[in-house]
DNA sequence: GTCGATACGTAC
DNA sequence: GACGTACGTATCGACG
């Protein structure tokens, strides 16, 4: 019988692309993609089918948009390295005599289903040569799935056992599952072995539909909640069959190769072996010239990558006294090093450097292993040695330098005597200035978004879990592969990010003035760390443990029997099952809760809810906080060193973690007094300089309402302000409770909240609360216009900025969903006020280190978004307190004036 | 053992 | 559904 082969272009040009590493021809011009798909035609060809095509798909939307506005949005763009290798390969195709089929409106695969249809049916053999499972749906008698990566076939006997349902299923498996890449809706949670074991109960999705009442658990929720897209899904899963095509299947004859153009482009891209198999000559190794398979293919160029691809992909393993020299020359002429540290460890306090690597032009990288220790590791050059050598260039501020998360390498490397200067770039900041929620900011993912490219991974190498070795163990090649493609990488990120960067002078400024300048403040901040007494937060455990034990037994006795405090699981077993108290909230998955709103509520009606709460809170100190921070002591130093995040929040705030010192208890007394271990060393002072009221006040910035203004320009208590505008009294006859009330509606306003909102704050009715907002919004009349131009922009630009130019970017502003689009409104809100306040800590920060710097009498330890602590010699308490307040008010030129409140004492409990 | 989801609670 | 931004601990169930 004669054959059709219908090659799924599209898929093997993006699998070629990720599967293999980036390489390129001498002219630099990537071709992995191609070489890929070159092999894979080769192969194909081989066996001489009677008909042939190349589908790929053809640029404009298709029907499946006009279905699904949504689909296929979550698709990065096409990387430029790949769009670079479309052309080339259709010509390519194009010289092999492949008949190449692109029509508008619909996608490959529906070309492709159509003619397999076509062909089946006037008997013609059909083999569909794909990596894409979706196509497992037209294999039938006379239908056959070619699998790129493997080589294996797919008949309907292969569909039924690989997918547990047969071909006419697979649609509805598909439904089920959703496609994430596709940006298909499924069910959540729901895999292939779920989808299939449903499809065989219930037969088909139209009975797993009507039978979704029948199914428990999470699961089951979720189906139901996915019953009303899951026809949609099956449509946009489902490839078309009967398109109007111009081509009969017996249309498609191979045409003769054009053997002269063959040549040139094989030349052209270096080929060695096509070119070789298109002369006539045979192979050394005697198997076929061509990688059959994308595997093979990637497995060959991986071994060679200096032969016949020639040019970048070129990974160093420097070992020698002559390779060293060969590259510190060549550092010391690049206009930009790109560079990274492996270490033994996460933290970068504790990491001992195992090995250095280089980048200075894309896809050139070198390894400089210093300390692997293995049996049988090669020798290395002696880590001192090394690293002396590579010190003037690291500290040499006119030399410029870029990392990816650059502040590790500068810590990890400050322990052997090099402080890291010149650092200009860090593509970890470069891409959260650029779009900070568009991506997390790790390497890989930055590799994945930005260069289409998928990075070896950490645990690739090192192992993962239990089995994880630490990177001195690390065999020298997988060593050098991935450390040269880390420093590789953060160069072609940097070229990737940076023009975009540079042409908008807002995020420009926000990323040289803000940013890059914040990284060595950090280092330095992490580097000091903050003095514990670590022997107080003991006696502090001593105490919270006694007290929540008397607690834990009280609360066996009033309950009658012993159980958990700690899981809420149990707790609401207890407390809304057995012994029937009323549930006042639910949790998110609608499960009566424990929290403490809810305990609050109950705490008249039984003795165990207070006897909970009390318990809860002894814990939460005793376990988040006394012991935690114990341990997590540094015996070196004898300081307890948070790490900041700067590419963490949405806003533009740090973050800290391992320990979070930015949420230290303050508000009960308890709790409090762990702010007493925070310490100065003998003859110093704990300084704490704040803020007063900042995000409020840029809220009257940027609204520019009068009467706001006015209420910081008289420097009253804005509370009370408020309060006497909402209820209509002077000042001094505001009592507390008014005062309270009008707190709240300042800061629920500026977190967006709601009339519903404020009176569950307040406890009052919900008129009552849209009274008191409309009444403030009368007398705020600017805030109410900033609030509704705020959600314009957001909903007009898709991002709002900070007084200083930072963006947020609001996926959510235009969602259908409802609560989707307002809790994206509410962030709009928020984010100019929390971003600027921000913005403005950062800037005074950079002027205080600057201010600091040179001077040994007080170094900057903490801040906590509104808030920096100092350690000061008692000597020169008023000499850095009116520094530090000067810098910290003069950090922005605001229409309102910036307020530093500073305090003094023994201890950080004391400095409030 | 590890991992992710969930619930809860601390800060600003 | 209802208040923005974070991080840490504990429990619990799935997974291997």
């Amino acid at each position: 019988m004669p054959t059709l082969i219908l090659i799924d272009g599209s898929s093997y040009l993006y699998r070629a692309f990720h599967a293999l590493p980036p390489l390129s021809n001498a002219a630099g011009e990537p071709t992995g993609a191609l070489f890929g798909v070159v092999n894979m035609l080769r192969a194909t060809l081989k066996a001489q089918p009677d008909y042939a095509a190349f589908v790929t798909d053809a640029p404009g939307p298709t029907f499946r948009d006009e279905l699904y506005p949504q689909y296929k949005a979550n698709r990065p763009p096409m990387p430029d390295d790949l769009r670079a290798q479309i052309e080339p390969m259709h010509a390519i195709v194009e010289a092999l005599g492949l008949p190449i089929l692109r029509v508008p409106g619909v996608e490959a695969d529906d070309v492709i289903g159509t003619l397999a249809r076509q062909a089946a049916s006037q008997g013609i053999e059909v083999i569909v040569s794909t990596g894409d499972k979706d196509f497992a749906q037209l294999v039938g008698p006379h239908v056959r799935l070619v699998n790129t990566m493997t080589n294996t076939t797919l008949d309907e006997a292969g569909v039924a056992e690989k997918f547990g349902v047969p071909p006419a299923r697979i649609v509805d498996l598909l439904a089920l599952m959703g496609d994430s890449v596709d940006n298909i809706p499924g069910v959540e949670k729901c895999g292939p072995k779920t989808a299939a074991k449903w499809l065989e109960q219930y037969g088909s999705l139209d009975g797993v539909m009507e039978h979704a009442g029948e199914i428990g658990g999470k699961i089951g929720e979720n189906l139901r909640r996915a019953l009303d897209h899951l026809p949609l899904s099956r449509r946009l899963a489902t490839i078309k069959t009967d398109v109007a095509l111009e081509y009969a299947p017996t249309d498609l004859v191979l045409r003769p190769r054009d053997t002269g153009k063959l040549r040139a482009l094989y030349t052209r891209y270096g080929f060695a072996t096509a070119l070789k198999e298109l002369e006539g000559a045979t192979v050394a190794n005697g198997s076929d010239a061509g990688a059959a398979t994308l595997r093979e293919a990637a497995h060959a160029a991986e071994e060679a990558p200096h032969a016949a691809l020639g040019g970048p992909g070129n990974y160093e393993l420097v070992t020698t006294q002559a390779q060293l020299d060969a590259w510190l020359d060549k550092l010391r002429r690049a206009a930009l090093i790109s560079f990274d540290t492996e270490t033994t460890s996460l933290d970068p306090l504790r990491a001992e450097v195992v090995g250095v690597s280089f980048a200075v032009e894309a896809g050139h990288a070198a390894y400089v292993p210093l300390a692997h220790d293995y049996p049988g590791a090669p020798a290395q050059l002696d880590r001192a040695a090394v690293l002396a050598a590579l010190k003037p260039l690291l500290e040499d501020p006119a030399k410029p330098k870029l990392g990816q998360h650059a502040k590790y390498d500068i810590n990890a490397l400050e322990k052997y005597g090099i402080a890291v200067r010149g650092l200009a770039y860090d593509t970890m900041l470069e891409s959260y200035v650029w779009n900070a929620t568009a991506t997390r900011h790790d390497m890989d993912s930055l590799a994945k978004r930005y260069l289409g490219v998928d990075t070896i991974h950490y645990e690739d190498v090192a192992g993962r879990g239990a089995k994880q070795i630490p990177f001195s163990q690390v065999d020298l090649d997988s060593a050098c592969r991935y450390a040269a493609e880390d420093a590789d990488i953060t160069l072609r990120l940097h070229l990737a990010l940076w023009p975009k960067l540079e042409a908008t002078p807002t995020l420009r400024h926000v990323f040289e003035r803000i940013e890059m300048p914040l990284v060595p403040v950090l280092a330095r901040m992490e580097q000091r760390g903050v003095l514990v007494d670590a022997a107080e937060l003991k006696r502090q455990t001593q105490d919270l443990a006694r007290r929540q034990h008397q607690a834990q037994r009280r609360a066996y006795e009033v309950a009658g029997r012993e159980f958990s405090l700690d899981s809420p699981k149990q707790l609401q077993a207890i407390l809304f099952d057995e012994l029937g108290l009323p549930a006042a909230v639910k949790t998110p998955t609608g499960q009566p809760s424990t929290n403490e709103e809810a305990l609050e509520a109950i705490a008249d009606q039984h003795e165990l809810p207070r006897l909970i709460l009390e318990y809860r809170g002894l814990a939460k100190l005793r376990s988040t906080y006394t012991e935690k921070l114990a341990e997590m002591v540094n015996p070196r130093t004898g300081r307890v060193h948070t790490s900041y995040h700067q590419a963490v929040a949405a806003t533009g705030r740090l973050s800290s973690s391992d320990p979070n010192l930015q949420n230290i208890p303050i508000r009960t007394e308890d709790g409090r007094r762990i702010r007493r271990a925070f310490i100065a060393p003998d003859g110093w002072k704990i300084l704490a300089a704040d803020y007063s009221q900042i995000e409020l006040r840029i809220m009257a910035h940027l609204s520019g309402d009068a009467g706001l203004l006015a209420a910081f320009h008289g420097n009253q208590d804005v509370h009370r302000a408020t309060a006497a505008e909402v209820f209509g009294l002077p000042q001094d006859q505001v009592d507390a409770n008014q005062r309270r009330a009008a707190k709240a509606i300042n800061f629920g306003l500026m977190y967006g909240m709601s009339a519903f909102g404020l009176a569950r704050q307040l406890g009052i009715g919900r008129a009552e609360a849209q009274d008191y907002i409309a009444r403030y919004f009368a007398r705020y009349p600017g805030v109410k216009a900033f609030m509704d131009a705020t959600r314009e922009r957001a909903a007009r630009d898709g991002y709002v900025e900070t007084v200083f130019g930072r963006r947020l970017y609001l996926e959510d502003i235009r969602a259908r969903n409802q609560a989707r689009r307002a809790g994206a409104e509410r962030a709009a809100i928020n984010a100019p006020m929390q971003g600027t306040a921000a913005d403005i800590i950062k800037r005074a920060m950079i002027a205080v280190d600057a201010f600091l710097a040179g001077r040994d009498d007080a170094h900057m330890l903490l801040q906590v978004h509104d808030e920096l602590v100092f350690e000061v010699r008692a000597d020169a308490v008023q000499t850095i307190a009116e520094a530090v307040r000067a810098r910290m008010a003069g950090a922005a030129e605001l229409d309102v004036p910036l307020v530093v409140d500073i305090g003094v004492g023994a201890n950080w409990d004391e400095a409030h």
